[in-house]
DNA sequence: GAAAATATTGACCAATCGGTCCAATTAATA
DNA sequence: TATTAATTGGACCGATTGGTCAATATTTTC
């Protein structure tokens, strides 16, 4: 989070610097994911993030309807930035398929530990406060997942047509269960604020997809 | 939870009734349990589970020092619930090892459908909230996953010696993958409010007992 | 230059938060 | 019966919550 100084004038925009004055509304989006990645949606207030992000109350208010809506916007940037990480690795073709995979992992790794271990995924962080979210959200934090899955998904069926892994695996339901546990791990390394357990999940899954399935 | 009309009387209770009042505590404990499994601690007020229990707010700061304490109390309560549950599983002499532990998925299952799949599991909730709650709250999850975790191990030596999956497994390391990910698999569940996740991942996890491993 | 459009600002609001405090009530003790 | 211990009950407190709004500042359009 660059808390640069980043001015901020008050009164209309010039039309011509970029979109009309996307600078507020994406700072506050940063900040956001930064801190919900990290401290997860019902324990955040909003003037903690206008606190960090050195927002004005009312410029809030004015780039979002509402906290939810704001809300909505964190976890839609945060998918967005999310897949686009995974394309990155997960289509990179001078790669074998589940070389790329284990990169993945390992980038996610590093990531996890240059914060310390304190952020975790946004999206798990809500998928996990559910029960006290607004019902709005359930139905886009189900839709990153099965968007993330179907990308790991294609890799692994990409490992599959070069024969890293059996022809007998169900390459869906692998990526099903890859982002079940993974989110799990993700869970345990913030709470013991270690990479052990993203190891320990990475492990038992790679020694998983060396098991020949024939019977789904 | 039988809210029961349980009329709790003002005034020095009687030294015979049982435990000296434990009443309040305990139905205090049980309210808290059960709205915290499904939304965890910090978006949970006292007021909340003062309503729920019917029980004023002097009587809560009469059983707790404060709603930290409160959250202590509520984590061992439900860890100590659990690790009976997994013995009374787990240890069952008259059923084969891997057999017990598909037993208390089962049930664990079950109790999820039972709920709606509106309750988790308190300790992954309050370990994915590790990030705004109370320092002291790291040290007591930790060790409730360390404790399931040697229980679940041992059932798996068990099995080990059984012959029901291979000398080469690293029993304490599969019964930290199994953790890890369940808890993920959970939180897949509440979000989804469906038990396919629970199955993916103990599908998975039981093909992965069953591959045979050398290197470790 | 006047008017309209756009964006910023922070005081303000009702509701709720965790927590305090003490009167009221009842049982045990003397 | 008087005193003390234990517990309930709920009014109250300062701080914080999500959210509103009128005032202000700046640019564009006419």
């Amino acid at each position: 989070m660059s808390t640069m100084p980043a001015p901020r004038r008050r009164g209309r925009p010039p039309r011509n610097s970029a979109e009309p004055r996307q600078d507020t509304r994406a700072l506050l989006v940063r900040t956001g994911v930064a801190v919900l990645t990290e401290k997860g949606y019902s324990s955040v207030g909003i003037d903690e993030i206008l606190r960090l992000a050195q927002v004005p109350k009312g410029s809030f208010y004015h780039c979002f309807e509402s906290r939810e809506a704001f809300g909505h916007a964190l976890i839609a940037a945060y998918a967005d930035y999310f897949a686009r990480k995974l394309d990155r690795w997960l289509l990179d073709a001078a790669t074998p398929p589940l070389q790329r995979l284990r990169r993945f992992i390992a980038d996610a790794r590093q990531g996890m530990q240059r914060h310390g271990f304190a952020r975790g995924c946004l999206v798990g962080n809500l998928g996990q406060e559910m029960g006290a979210l607004p019902a709005s959200f359930r139905a886009q934090l189900e839709a990153v997942f099965a968007d993330w899955q179907a990308r790991t998904a294609a890799c692994l069926r990409a490992a599959q047509q070069a024969g890293e892994i059996g022809a007998g695996h169900d390459c869906a339901a692998l990526a099903q269960f890859f982002w079940i546990g993974w989110e799990g791990a993700v869970l345990r390394a913030k709470l013991q604020r270690s990479a052990a357990p993203l190891d320990v999940y990475a492990q038992g899954f790679f020694q998983l997809l060396k098991s020949s399935i024939i019977k789904q």
